[in-house]
DNA sequence: CCAATTTCTTGATTCAAATCATTGGGACCA
DNA sequence: TGGTCCCAATGATTTGAATCAAGAAATTGG
């Protein structure tokens, strides 16, 4: 049942079965169905999740109200308001699942604890916080320096599998478009090959 | 000569006198003359630095040659393209000097070094990551969801002392617009008033 | 299986920012 | 002192994406 985040912090360092144990005594799980929401702007993040299965999208609401995605999560990725969930402040994203979602959950409790007794789940966490922050800071380049039809090439080589499930004009508010602006620059690069 | 760098990591752990000394005794130190470069795009960056005094400015260049600001730093705060550090690439930012600065450098064998031996400087490590992803993840949502406008007020508002000293079209660079446009904003948000 | 809803595409129009161009004010220096 | 360079401000024009609008295709649910 927790297979997926225990193989998660092994790729970072390796642990003993007991170790493992240790984890798994601190994790919760959880089902969510579409359309549910595993966080709402407002409310304080109190879990970290893992996604065992399913698709699940983050977005953030704007002054007047648009909705924007910021992050996409499938199988094996990380999800939740950080900001929220370490300063117990009320959350400004929203989660909501775009299929049904197997989740597994770690508390603030329990994940204080475990960086407390478990320095190999605190190098783990390092190692995560790191790379969370290159992926971001790439993302945050591509945004900046690519035009809109290559942010989507890019988008489609990163992550095909997200394109394969995800509605079209979700991509596009990932991507900061309108869904008719997405609709042109795909039958733009159609043609250009 | 290193204080600042303790300050920072006494901030999140508290160090012993001789933990301080173990730690400098890992870092080294640089100046930078005006528009010298701490790091050039396609060098490996070896080290992670420190603003002990001076600002600086990182820049990506786009297919068509234009530079984006991502980031300025003034004293207390980090650099470095932790992409390049960790995994040894070629760089893909640039950093450059904007006033003549006093650097503290912490090289990747010295940091790995520190991470095995002392576990509070690992914690300091998961800590600042942590929070650097967290007002990364602020900053692409403020881009993603504010008008120009609200952008530069919000750039204002946490940055005055940036305001301050640097000029306004790397401002412009830095929110993603022409030096013309960050202009009539500024009038038209001094009319609003 | 069919109706209802959602999703995608395409066209016409509008609008905001980029681009192009000019001016004026300092700073620095011969 | 006059000249050059750099920077900011402003005006005129262009351009690319948003918006508005409509219809076709696909999914969903009863």
């Amino acid at each position: 049942m927790y297979e997926v985040f225990l193989s998660k912090v092994n790729e970072k360092v390796s642990l003993t079965p007991q170790e493992e144990a240790e984890i798994v005594a601190h994790l919760t799980h959880k089902t969510l169905r579409k359309r549910q929401f595993f966080l709402q702007e407002g409310d304080i993040c109190r879990y970290i999740a893992l996604v065992e299965k399913g698709a699940l999208r983050t977005y953030v609401t704007d002054l007047e109200g648009h909705e924007h995605i910021t992050a996409f999560a499938l199988e094996g990725w990380s999800l939740g308001d950080l900001c929220s969930f370490f300063k117990e402040e009320p959350a400004t994203q929203n989660i909501e699942a775009l299929e049904d979602c197997e989740l597994v959950l770690i508390s603030r409790p329990a994940h204080e604890s475990l960086l407390q007794t478990m320095p190999k789940y605190e190098t783990y966490n390092r190692i995560l916080m790191t790379e969370a922050y290159i992926a971001l800071q790439k993302r945050t380049r591509d945004m900046i320096s690519l035009s809109p039809d290559d942010q989507y090439k890019a988008f489609v080589n990163v992550y095909p599998n997200i394109v394969q499930r995800v509605p079209q004009h979700m991509i596009a508010s990932y991507l900061g478009l309108t869904p008719e602006t997405l609709s042109r620059i795909k039958s733009r690069i159609a043609q250009h090959r």
